[in-house]
This record gives C-alpha cells, sequence and structure tokens, in this order.
DNA sequence: TTTCATAAAAAAATCGATTATTTTTAAAAG
DNA sequence: CTTTTAAAAATAATCGATTTTTTTATGAAA
C-alpha cells in the first residue's frame, strides 16, 4: 500500500518538493543514502521531470548532495557540522530575535502567545508528534518574524531544517523537553518585557540546551 | 549570431545554471522581467529539461522568484532590500572575518597577498570588466575562507550575489573605486597583524562604502 | 590472487511531444 | 463605454522515450 500520497494543490514540482523536504528533515532517510531516482518516482507516485526539479531545488538548500553525474544523496551527518550549524543559529536567531524585540508590535504580542500557548498545550496533551513538531516550528517563526530582515529569517529556516536533521535523530521524553519548555515560556516573557539583551541571551542558551540535546541523539545514532 | 555558448564540461544542467547565474547578477535580464523559457531555450541553445532544472535551483538560491503555473522572473530590486543585504553582509561577513583571522595559517596568509596583488594588477590595467570582478569576487572569498564554517561561507557567497545585483547597476569609475580598493589593503594588513577586532570593524566599514555606492548605481538606475 | 580491459547492466541526464493552465483576444451583454 | 463571457493562443508543467554516462560484472593477463 502506497502511504505516501502527495498533499493536494500546487504543481506537481512543489508538491514532491515539501513532501520530501519534511522526509529528509523527519530523517525518512538515511543519512550519507543515495536517493534512486526511480524508486522515488514509484514511491511518490511522481513523474521524472517534476521530481528532478523538486531534487535540484532540495540540493540548493542543502538539504540534498548533487553531484554531477551521479544524481543526489543525502548529506552525512557529523559532529562537526552539528556544531556549525548550532552556533550560526545562536548569532542569527539571537540577532533576529533582538531585533523583533524592537519592532515587534501588538499584534505580534498577540501572535507570541497564541504560539506559545498552542505549544505548551500539545506539550501536554500530545506525544511529541508532528503536531506538536509544525508548533515548535511555528513558535519558533513567530518569535522572529518581525525582525526586518527577510534575508535573515530565510537562513535562519534552512539552519532549521539543518538542524533538526539531528535533533530528530532521537525521541525528546518529557524529562528532556521540560527545561526546553520553560525556556519558551521565559521567552515570550521577555518580549513582552521587550529585554532585547536578555532575550539574545536566553536565545542563545535555548540553542545551546537544544544542542545538547542534538547532539546526544547524534552520538547515540552512530 | 549566438554569443551565448555554454561553458564546456559538467551536465547541460549544471553549465546552464552557472551561466543564468552569472547573467541575473550581472544585469542581463531586467529586475521584475518574466522570463520566456522558450526564449531562453533559444538563446542559450539548451534542452527544457535541463533549463527548467536551473531555474527551480536558482530560484531556490533567491535569484529567480518562482510562481506556481506561472513561471520564473527576476526578483525586483528596492531599497529596502539592499539595505537588509548590506547589514546582513556586515554582520555575516565580519564574523566570518574575525574568525578567519584567528583561524588562518599561513597558507591564508600567503593566499591573501596573492588574491590581493592580482586585484590590485586588475585595478590599474584592466577596464573594470569581468575580469577584474572575478579577481574581487576570489579576493572576497578568500578572505573568509578559514572562518570555519561551511554554512557562514554559503550565506556570505549567496548574499555577494544578491548585492551585486544592486552594485553592479553601474560603472565604477577609478574615483569611487580608490577607497575601496585601499580598505582591500588594509583588510589584507589587519589580517596578517591578526588584528580580529580591527578586521571586522574594517569589514563593516568596507560593505557600508560599498553600499553607498551600490545605492547610489540604484537611484540613479530608477 | 590482483590488476586491467571489456561488455553488460543500471542509472542519470536529456529530448521531443503532450497535457494542463494561464493569458490574451474578441465578441456579446449590460 | 465598461464588464462579462467564450474562444484562441501562448505558456507552463508534465510525461514517456532516448541518449549518455557511470557502475557492475566478467574474463584475460600479470
Amino acid at each position: 500500500m502506497n502511504n505516501d500520497a502527495l498533499p493536494p494543490g500546487g504543481t506537481a514540482s512543489s508538491r514532491i518538493f515539501e513532501t520530501l523536504r519534511q522526509d529528509l528533515v523527519r530523517g525518512r532517510f538515511a543519512a550519507g543514502e543515495k536517493l534512486a531516482i526511480n524508486a522515488l518516482r514509484e514511491r511518490y507516485q511522481v513523474g521524472l521531470s517534476p521530481l528532478r526539479e523538486a531534487l535540484n531545488k532540495l540540493a540548493a538548500f542543502g538539504l540534498l548532495v548533487q553531484e554531477n553525474q551521479r544524481g543526489f544523496r543525502v548529506p552525512g551527518l557529523n559532529e562537526a557540522e552539528l556544531e556549525d550549524i548550532a552556533r550560526l543559529r545562536i548569532e542569527l536567531e539571537g540577532m533576529a530575535f533582538e531585533r523583533a524585540i524592537v519592532q515587534g508590535d501588538a499584534q505580534w504580542e498577540a501572535d507570541l502567545l497564541g504560539a506559545a500557548h498552542r505549544l505548551k498545550r500539545a506539550d501536554k496533551t500530545q506525544d511529541m508528534g508532528e503536531a506538536w513538531e509544525a508548533l515548535h516550528t511555528r513558535f519558533h517563526r513567530t518569535l522572529v518574524a518581525p525582525c526586518g530582515s527577510a534575508w535573515l529569517i530565510r537562513f535562519i529556516e534552512q539552519l532549521h531544517d539543518q538542524f533538526d536533521r539531528y535533533r530528530r535523530l532521537g525521541a525528546n521524553p518529557p524529562v528532556i523537553r521540560q527545561p526546553l519548555d520553560d525556556q519558551h515560556q521565559k521567552l515570550v516573557e521577555l518580549a513582552l518585557a521587550r529585554d532585547a539583551q536578555a532575550g539574545r541571551a536566553l536565545m542563545g542558551d535555548h540553542i545551546r540546551q537544544s544542542f545538547d540535546v542534538a547532539l546526544a541523539h547524534y552520538r547515540q545514532h552512530t
């Protein structure tokens, strides 16, 4: 049975792109794995042209590695790169959150509270599934949304996808999640208090803690 | 006569990608222009499949805008975005140069001197053509090369392409170039002196000055 | 055995044609 | 006139087949 039907709407190319992006971030493909294009065609029930267009785009975003004349493969994982990604996240998301705290308006405060609330509810009720993941992504997106830089947001989201490849290597039981969730709450408080300096600092701490978790997952995984 | 033959080597897709990337940065397409795929096919003498793969990749890098079901267009230009790009360049290239100064080895020092020398010679002898542009790009790439972060370099190069769309809107006569070229020289000196702080600061100044030039070009252009 | 060359198979890349969607044109209705 | 509708044209997206290149398999020579 085919459990990989694509979402409706848009072009075949854009749908297979988004589906593959998520599957890559979720670790449905092994790190370093060579992608068999024909198998993908089969699995996702999609034509060759839209599939190749999506693969090319994913390679441009760094979610695949493209080698001329020898197709596409899933990028490998390694500790040094995880450090690189985390370090850059600290810089970029710290910068973005600081700017957001300065520039965000009342609507942003409301959005933040909403996103944080939905995430917190999912923390308790759900089993850390994809629903939680989607809310978590949205929460972090909201934190930096009014930073005023489209390019900064673009880079941050790219790094998030990369980071999540490591973070999602293992499960996050409540014991692990608790301190991170508390930080989410405090990030909102600092945003509402308009404390840009402290906000940036806490964002750094938060990413460092997530890094520790992701690193542990990575080490256990290998 | 067809003056747009593609460079040899690699796949058709990779060649048309690189050619289009350069043509976009060089401003051979008007900002906001809708790309007529069939015209491109003709102009660059390339098949539809590799062409579309290249366009998809360029869109992922932000050098094109893709709209589902209505093809590709060249992104527009506007002052706010130029500011955004410059501001991010200051942060990211400043960060990268600072790290490079700390981490770069003797080979880097030699590379820097070489790249600076070739650029300086081109300043005097050439007419600011593509040869100079290539050396200028290489010089800036060398400055940050040993920063230790592949992702940082990736983002910096993306921003460079974007920035150059503005900078190359107009010509840079020697009068304009002189202070910028002097800064190139001083950047090398600070690198050799291992003054990371001052290096970062000067990199910021340099980008700010380039921004002024690019902004002037942009305003004159519209 | 190992190395090298060659043939066969597999996979990647490309092509040309088809299908689907949007845009333009032109005519009809208000 | 302006707006609406329908048809035609143009363009984008996709498909299936072909070509090119790489990888694997096979056997001969060192």
